[in-house]
Formats: C-alpha cells, structure tokens, sequence
DNA sequence: TGTACATCAGTGAACGCGCGTTCACTGATGTAC
DNA sequence: TGTACATCAGTGAACGCGCGTTCACTGATGTAC
C-alpha cells in the first residue's frame, strides 16, 4: 500500500479516534480491542503506532471526543427548546432519557467505572473530569434559563446540583437495570422534578405527579 | 495436603465468595484475576474448578453476597438512627457519602458496568436488578419512616424516585470524579433535599440550603 | 519542471505476557463391611 | 471398633487463547538539487 499522504495520514487518525469514540461508548473502553478498532476505521493494526504512543494515548483522545459530541448535543437541545414550555432543563432531561444507539450512549456513564480505577493524575481522569464538568455548565445554564423564562430567581445551587444528581443517577440506573416499568417511573420523576422548578422564588405549588413526562418521555437509556 | 473435609470446604468456598466479593467491590470485577482471589483466600487456583462452574458463577454469588452486606449495613444505619432529626432518610445519605475502604463501596455503582454489558438472560444480571430492588426498598422504607416521623403524610412515590437517583448519581459522579469542593456541594445538596421532604403535605417551607448536611457531612465516596 | 533519494504511513506476522481453564496427582476424609 | 477402599478437596504445572506491542518490510509521498 506504501506511504499515505499527510492529509490522508491525518484524516485516518481523526478517523481512528472517531471510531474508538463510538465502540468505548458503545461498549465500554475495557471490551474493546485495538484491532477490533483499526478495522472499523479500515486499517490494520500495525498502523496504530505510527499514530499514537499507547492505547491509553488513544483512550484519552477517545474520551475527549465523547464528551465534546455530548456537550455539543445538549447545546444543540437547549437551542431547540429555548421557547418551549416547561423549558428547557425538562427537555434536556427528555432527552438525555430518549433510546439511543449505544454508540452514542452518555460518556459520563459509560466511562465512568474506567474513571474511577485510573491513576489520579492521569490524563484520561482529567479529560473525563473535565467533560463531567463541561456537561453539568450546559445543566446549570439551562437552570437558569428555565427559571428566568419563568419569571423566577435565578435557582440556588444546591438545587440545581441535586437536580443534575438524580438525572445522572436515574440515567445509571436505567443503563444497569434495563428498562422496565420502574425505570420509566423513576425516569418521570425526574423530569417531573425539573419542570417543577420547586425552589423557585415563585413558591412553586408542590403539585402531584404532573402526567406530562409520562405522556412525553416513556422512552429509556441514558445518552448525550 | 490431601482432601479437606466436607465442613473444611464448605468454609473455604465461602471464604473464596466473600474474599472475591470484597475484590470486585474494590477494584472491579474485571480487574481481579482468579489466582489473586484465590491467593487471598489461602488456596491455589486449581482448587477453584472443585466449588465453581466458571468464574461467571462466582461474579453471581460475589454480587449476591456485596449486595447483602450493603442492605443489611442501610438497615443498621436506619435501626441506629430511628429517633434521629432530620430522619432516616437524610441519615442514610450521609452514610452513603461517608469515606470508606474501597472493599465495602456501593455494589450498585461498583458493578453497574458489569451489569449493563452482561446478557438480558444471565444470572448475575438479575442479581444486579435484584439487589438494586432491595436497596430501593429500604431507601423507601426510610423515606415512609421520615415523613411519618415529621407527621406529614407517606411521600409521593414520584419523590422517593427522584431522591433515590439523586443519592445514586451524586455517589457516581463522587466516585468517578475524585473527593473535591465540587463534589462535596453535590453531596450537601442531597443531603439537604431529603430533609427537607420537599412534598410533604405539610408545606415544607422551601428553605435556603440549610447548612446541616455541610456540618455533618463534609466527607465523601459512595458506600453501601 | 525533472530527477534521485530520504521519509514514513501502512502492512502483516511474530512476540510476550496474563489469564481462564484443564489435568494428572496426592493423601486425608468418608463409607461399607 | 477396626480395616480396606473409594471419594474428592486441594495442588501445581501446563495449555490455549487473546491482546497490546514490536518489527522488518513496502512503496507512495515529500523534498533537495
């Protein structure tokens, strides 16, 4: 085959990186090889070297790419929904409970037990903390928003940094037990609590189950 | 050293589970070898064919087991703080958070990567769910008992649900991204939502963020 | 613009290591008489 | 109770496989003149 041309060499790289990106997240970093990588992006093994020092060099990479997708998704939702009502932390939270392909599963769960077993000064726990941060601005502004559509004070922190807890506990919990009638319930809830906006300076009426998130998100698995 | 007697077996099986238990809580089940368990357990690993069918059957039983120990260590913690303000529930999410050996970390989180790649069908799958189950039961349970206590009436299913996964995701995101300020916020903010019993019919005033749950529980890393 | 040569992206096979599993063997335990 | 034999928990080495990494090689690309 001899020498690729540079564009050509780096475009492959991207590639490899794209590719990594999606199986890790579809299958967990740990369950996936590095050949079975190369010959999704369409190279042989070989290859990998010229490119990158490790797989830990690539596992980095790979999470990078995960959470900027991610991040760039709820943008995208939150642009979406800025007019709708109840706003747009209950249509982030739709949508982070909305099926997926696997591939495109939320990073912070599916590289979160690799996280917690890597070295502290790791690269790799950077860019996941790094990315785990960038994920919870986009929540945090949405917060705000929600709440300034509202007509309501900006929300305490301690609020939003509960509400951003159950949307990522309910979305584990969804991932490992698989979904069924609880999942959903508990996936309602959770919506619930954020069209609810209970803190508001407002005095919310605490009201019962609204059915809105039943009718609208009676879909599962967690996700960007 | 010839053949052990049948209560000498007996014994050293349930020492492999329990030896093999506490591993995976600790480091991952996909991290720990069958000779490091087995090592840990005083035998060698050829002995392990003679108690197992595979080492699948053992993750089964090692999961059963840490799920036990977990939801027997939340009953304790309930029994202990019956008589307690603000209540059992908010006393379990400090025990939740509260900084312990890797080897007694919440189940739940420990294996929920395992538990979301593993076949619908298999064993160690519906160990998982069952486990979750239990937990949840007893983080409902309080929940009845908190309210009961505060003489407000049983709390909307919905509520328990949302508080449920807020502990869960908060003990994630902890675990994942390492003990810091952040993180510690988080925490507080749990905290503070489950005494608070934001439902309650007796209007719980929608109170700024009390500052008990940051005198009580400024540590960190989930737990059972 | 052409020519000669060095570079280096990609190939495919081999290496080395770790881990789950198997197996022949040992000798105390359990049992049948 | 004692004796003879079968059982089988535990041993330690070997097997087989998969995976990360290395390496000699190829030939188009890039560069120097």
């Amino acid at each position: 085959m001899g020498r690729a041309s540079r564009a050509q060499a780096a475009h492959n790289r991207a590639r490899v990186v794209a590719v990594a990106s999606a199986l890790f997240r579809a299958k967990g970093t740990e369950n996936v090889t590095l050949a079975e990588v190369m010959d999704a992006a369409g190279l042989t093994v070989g290859a990998f070297y010229k490119q990158f020092d490790s797989r830990e060099a690539l596992v980095d990479e790979a999470f990078a790419l995960a959470f900027d997708h991610a991040a760039t998704a709820w943008k995208e939702v939150r642009r979406r929904s800025e007019a709708e009502a109840p706003g747009e932390l209950a249509a982030l939270a739709r949508h982070y409970f909305r099926k997926r392909p696997p591939e495109r599963s939320c990073p912070l769960l599916a590289f979160s037990s690799e996280a917690c077993q890597l070295p502290r000064d790791d690269e790799a726990a950077a860019t996941y903390a790094g990315g785990v941060a960038a994920l919870f601005d986009q929540f945090k502004a949405a917060a705000s928003q929600t709440a300034a559509r509202a007509g309501a004070a900006e929300p305490p922190e301690a609020q939003v940094l509960a509400q951003f807890a159950a949307l990522i506990g309910a979305g584990l919990l969804t991932r490992a037990t698989g979904s069924t009638a609880w999942t959903r319930r508990l996936q309602s809830a959770v919506i619930d609590a954020m069209a609810e906006g209970r803190h508001s300076t407002r005095a919310a009426p605490a009201a019962p189950d609204s059915t809105l998130a039943r009718r609208r998100a009676p879909r599962h698995s967690p996700d960007p």
